[in-house]
DNA sequence: TGTACATCAGTGAACGCGCGTTCACTGATGTAC
DNA sequence: TGTACATCAGTGAACGCGCGTTCACTGATGTAC
């Protein structure tokens, strides 16, 4: 039951299709809210092509769902660049890295989850994960390795921090998208509040490995002198900026 | 084709049915790898009775599904009830806690999955989410709630810290469970870095919110004195305990 | 300038499958009289 | 003590569906000679 037909690509030019299909695909995930709602025929038809033309360019249906979550983490790593341009601070910028993160898997919640959807346990590797460590992670390893420069956390840490930032990005969005019903507050300043938490307990425990001890950690919180006078601009957040 | 006959229950213990459907549709989840292998004749077959039987005891699919959940998170509470016994001081209980949440989770990566799979949009609320309310939740809020007491955190925001340290387990556990090839190192030890980093980062925003200001938390973190003499056991970590 | 051939981008029809769910029925067991 | 009846815990057979995938085929376009 098509509705439309697709007019056939000229010579040379297959790989137009392949486009399209991934396109298609993706749209179908967003509306119908998972993959067991995308099929093979369903892509097609949107296309305006019949099923087995799918397989001219994918193997199956697994590849095709991976070159979709493959073009996704693309598009995350545009917004991941837009967010770091201009950012000359490290420190500021690895917040602003995780909060493009938390915003751009907030707004297509199916695509991110079917991008972190567990795989078979024999299939082949994924280009999915080429994509994310050629491209986000690298992002943030560069960011976090400036801060290590700084001296807020060792070198050899750089890859474990980038790592727990990453969990807890992670972590915030997936958990806000399976318990919606759960009094987050702003979803935005949530993630904030949590990044920074991460960063400074970070830092602080690098800082101050002491604290790793947590009766040591508590007496020392305790023994805080007060407050130093705040900032002249009261806005504490880097939302709006 | 059902392998063997399950004898009949006697009456008035019909009952006894549906527990053992809930049993052994996560035995299937378990050795399966997710929800969509786990069928209702296969569970019926488990079982040693014919797939209409089911329907005696389960409106559909999704409630036998959401029951097998509820159950899961009830054996996730004994847990995280034993975790907490006879741990007196609430910093180190909520990092026990939180630990012990990470364990059951990755012990049991499939049906954490299927826990925390996204239901359809019209669907029933879930039985999950109560359970959820009142264990696990209710548990971590008692214990922060106490941490607040000792100002380490404001009142008004303990629910906002028991969001953000679930929001920061579940980060590490589904991260692992989705890119097991990123270099965790030894898990436990990962989770209770990101753990420890939320709870001090959290509370060092809490007793000193200039630090919000990440440039003021940077000086700050610079400028911290060297630090403290090392109590004398050098073991900072729960684990073994 | 014409023609045989190769290549390319698809098509049409079908295979075989397992699934969730429904419906009318059965046979053992307890209960009322 | 015997018998009619209600209840309970299931059964057997089938409906209808959409799915991933395969296979032989088509028809337009370019290329060699």
């Amino acid at each position: 039951m098509r509705t439309h037909r697709r007019a056939r690509s000229p010579r040379g030019a297959g790989e137009i299709l392949a486009e399209e299909i991934i396109e298609a695909a993706g749209e179908l995930l967003v509306e119908n809210g998972d993959d067991s709602a995308m099929s093979i025929r369903a892509v097609a038809t949107r296309v305006g092509v019949t099923p087995p033309s799918i397989y001219l360019h994918f193997a199956d249906k697994d590849a095709l769902l991976d070159a979709v979550c493959a073009r996704y983490f693309e598009r995350l790593d545009d917004e991941l660049a837009a967010a770091a341009a201009d950012v000359d601070d490290p420190l500021e910028r690895v917040l602003r890295l995780g909060l493009a993160y938390v915003r751009f898997a907030l707004a297509t919640p199916v695509l991110y989850r079917v991008a972190f959807r567990n795989r078979a346990e024999g299939s082949a590797p994924s280009k999915v994960d080429e994509v994310l460590a050629a491209s986000a992670h690298t992002r943030f390893v560069g960011t976090v390795a400036e801060l290590a420069e700084e001296g807020l956390f060792r070198p050899e840490e750089v890859e474990d921090v980038v790592l727990e930032l990453w969990a807890a990005a992670h972590g915030v969005v997936s958990l806000m998208m399976a318990k919606g019903g759960l009094d987050w507050g702003d979803d935005l300043e949530r993630a904030e509040s949590v990044l920074k938490a991460v960063c400074l307990g970070r830092a602080l425990l690098t800082r101050r490995p002491g604290c790793a001890d947590l009766h040591v950690a508590r007496d020392w919180l305790r023994d805080l002198p007060a407050d130093i006078a705040p900032t002249q601009d009261n806005d504490n957040s880097v939302k709006g900026r």
